[in-house]
DNA sequence: CTGGGGATGGGGCCC
DNA sequence: GGGGCCCCATCCCCA
């Protein structure tokens, strides 16, 4: 007996239990799935295009999508959710409409409910992702994440040691920028790679990013069986708390890493991915949709308020900006280095109030006593790069006199931080950590060299100076 | 183990 | 729109 694929994209074979003939092949139950999922979600691709038995009439923005409902319910929460509404009448079509997102960032979705393949590129993943947080499509925010996330360099310390370990260890940094997803390629978020990337162990799916899984050819893995859509995604919030978690806990790394990026030969050719990235990241801030009408705002006359919508999350907020800025807490986007330690913050402001906390002694408390001191009854000590008061009773009680950083007996720490102080010194800047207490008394004395760097590099080209108010 | 405090991150909003 | 301030929540270290 020959069985044949009726869409006729599957290889015939013969049952193995056909008297007389030998199996040609040795099927497993994982390819039968796969093989009938495929070909049923073929069939009902070919049934939408010729419209038959197309019950549910979405119009988006004066266009009209015929679909399944069958199909929408099992790929949206949203549908599911609308057609449970009129589960009873199932003889009528079922209409829907939605202003929210265009017809073009629809027919991407409905692509993907009916192939499995999201059309994805920089300028519309935003969109896309908008769009499917509407119709709460996990699996297809967390693909539009993994994109977004694999043109944007987080600055955790463990993706940067993974990463620079990986371009170091084995294939050259070109092979692996060749698995980069360029903007333009249509990225198949067939089930198979789906599963691919969320069945790895956590560890790696931080690590390897979105490298390893995409582009995928579409059609049928065989090793990988094809799940429903509800069964392969990852819970949106899952995923969106693993990141920024994983990013906290491994900035205590940072000094071993700054020391792998320093001695990283490909971080020339690294810089250039990272530069791409940003681009890729200022593109994508470019096109934040105005996704806006959060329903029961309004404003004070009682016009509808108008909010921006974070992609992400369910978070909105009144002013463009502010939502770029959100935005960073789920890029990873951590633009302002400090210069002392290599710890990256997502706003300047952070900075300058780490910088002042830890590297210049600013507060005039005893770390020790906690009591208030003085420019006179306290002297700063420095540890490293972080720098703290003491009073002169702790002081003495305690013997750090050797660690005091004025000009008396301080120079040999300062020499060894001056070895961290850049070419910056020809210009008669200083970078503020190596300042002694008297300039840090005088506020402003101190040229707080903030590196403004497009991405995670830690030795960006452009720099910036500002000064601390 | 627990509570306190410092460091950090994020939101609202003003300039 | 960017910068900055204020406030609050959370994390983490340490006693």
């Amino acid at each position: 007996m020959e069985m044949v694929c009726e869409s006729g994209t599957c290889r015939p074979y013969r049952s193995a239990g056909d008297a007389g003939h030998l199996p040609i092949h040795k099927w497993t139950s994982a390819d039968m799935s796969a093989i009938h999922q495929s070909c049923l979600l073929k069939q009902l691709d070919q049934q939408r295009q010729q419209e038959l038995f197309c019950d549910c009439n979405v119009l988006v923005e004066g266009q009209i999508f015929r679909a399944h409902r069958n199909v929408l319910y099992g790929s949206s929460g949203y549908f599911r959710m609308l057609l449970s509404q009129g589960a009873k009448d199932t003889l009528e079509s079922v209409n829907a409409s939605f202003d929210v997102f265009s017809p073009e960032i629809f027919a991407i979705i409905l692509d993907f409910i009916y192939s499995g393949q999201l059309e994805l590129n920089s300028s519309n993943v935003i969109e896309v992702m908008s769009a499917a947080s509407y119709l709460q499509m996990n699996d297809v925010i967390s693909y539009c994440k993994a994109f977004i996330k694999s043109f944007l360099e987080i600055s955790t310390k463990e993706d940067d040691e993974s990463r620079y370990l990986c371009l170091s260890d084995s294939s050259p940094l070109q092979d692996r920028r060749e698995n980069v997803i360029e903007p333009s390629n249509m990225c198949d978020v067939s089930m198979s790679s789906q599963t691919r990337l969320w069945d790895q162990p956590e560890e790696d799916q931080t690590q390897e990013d979105f490298r390893g899984t995409s582009p995928q050819p579409s059609g049928l893995q065989q090793n990988s069986p094809p799940q429903s859509s509800l069964e392969a995604h990852m819970d949106e919030e899952q995923f969106s708390s693993v990141l920024p978690e994983r990013r906290r806990r491994g900035s205590r790394k940072r000094t071993a890493t700054s020391r792998l990026v320093t001695e990283d030969t490909s971080l020339i050719d690294l810089q250039g991915v990272v530069s791409h990235c940003s681009q890729i990241a200022d593109e994508l801030y470019a096109n934040i949709p105005s996704i806006v009408g959060v329903a029961g705002v309004f404003n004070k006359d009682s016009t509808p308020s108008m909010r921006y919508k974070c992609p992400f999350c369910t978070h909105t907020v009144k002013r463009k900006a502010d939502l770029k800025r959100h935005l960073r807490c789920h890029t990873g986007e951590r633009p302002y280095p400090c210069q002392a330690c290599s710890k990256r913050f997502t706003r300047l402001e952070h900075l300058r109030s780490h910088f002042e906390t830890i590297h210049q002694a600013r507060k005039l408390v005893c770390r020790k006593c906690k009591r208030h001191v003085t420019e006179v009854t306290g002297r700063v000590v420095s540890e490293g790069t972080r720098k703290y008061r003491l009073c002169d009773v702790c002081i003495q009680e305690s013997g750090y006199s050797e660690l005091i950083t004025d000009g008396t007996d301080g120079n040999e720490d300062k020499e060894g931080l001056l070895l961290g102080v850049e070419e910056d010194m020809s210009e008669n800047r200083q970078i503020a950590w190596v300042m002694d207490d008297d300039d840090l008394a005088e506020d402003s004395g101190a040229d707080l060299i903030i590196q403004e760097v497009e991405d995670s590099d830690e030795e960006a080209s452009g720099k910036k100076a500002a000064e601390p108010r």
